[in-house]
DNA sequence: CCGTATCCGATCGGATACTG
DNA sequence: CAGTATCCGATCGGATACGG
């Protein structure tokens, strides 16, 4: 068999693909959907920052990349529900272990940060 | 111990990075680098569609983080290598998961977004 | 409650030219 | 080879207003 695609390439699919999940708020979206589902206004409420229209915008991305689903009840008012789709639910393992490391290393990061800033700050020109 | 930071909250120190981690480029460079020390131009030759500018600004802020190391050898022209640091080393592992995934469920997501065109475009209005 | 539509400033990023 | 500097069009994204 071929060693199929490479991310390295232009055009490729799973390039593409990796292009979007490349996407903070997509992460965040997928981290927060793995236990449950969760309707639009709580995640908008949930995930600090986010607007209301990134929000609609990467939900719509990821419903047509079929990592979630968007499910609606006829209530008054409407209620929409977003959750992970089976292909959604094999991600979030990846994504929590991306999320882990940044919990478990952004002190380190912060203070290489420090360093470098430092560093350059003692060196204008040279 | 505390459970430390939350993820969905703005301002959380783990929440900036996995924002600057969530970066095609990024990602890109990390995953090319595991093996090997890589200099600036084989890089921008590696990774298809990446512009000089793009890759100095990408670079520049991976080494801030101190997940790579920049080292210049005296040579006529000068010769300057990328590496990855032990901290770029724990995380490259992750990536590679993540390009891994891309690659098997391409076609998974490929299909999806015909479906959902396609749906979309039948249903103009409704 | 769950969005869409529009406006508009801020940022991104490619192309190009230039330096050590 | 390995960048930096500048220009400038394209895109992003917040705020606001409105509709189902």
């Amino acid at each position: 068999m071929p060693p199929s695609y490479n991310v390295y390439e232009d055009r490729c699919p799973a390039r593409q693909v990796l292009d979007r999940l490349a996407d903070k708020w997509a992460l965040l979206i997928l981290a927060r959907l793995q236990n449950e589902p969760v309707r639009f206004n709580q995640l908008r409420r949930d995930i600090k920052g986010i607007s209301q229209k990134v929000l609609s915008q990467t939900l719509k991305k990821l419903e047509r990349d079929g990592l979630l689903s968007r499910s609606v009840f006829a209530t008054v008012p409407v209620t929409v529900e977003y959750a992970l789709t089976d292909l959604g639910q094999s991600l979030v393992q990846t994504v929590n272990t991306f999320a882990h490391w940044a919990e478990q290393h952004m002190d380190t990061v912060l203070l290489a940060q420090a360093q470098y800033d430092a560093c350059a700050a003692s060196n204008p020109g040279a």
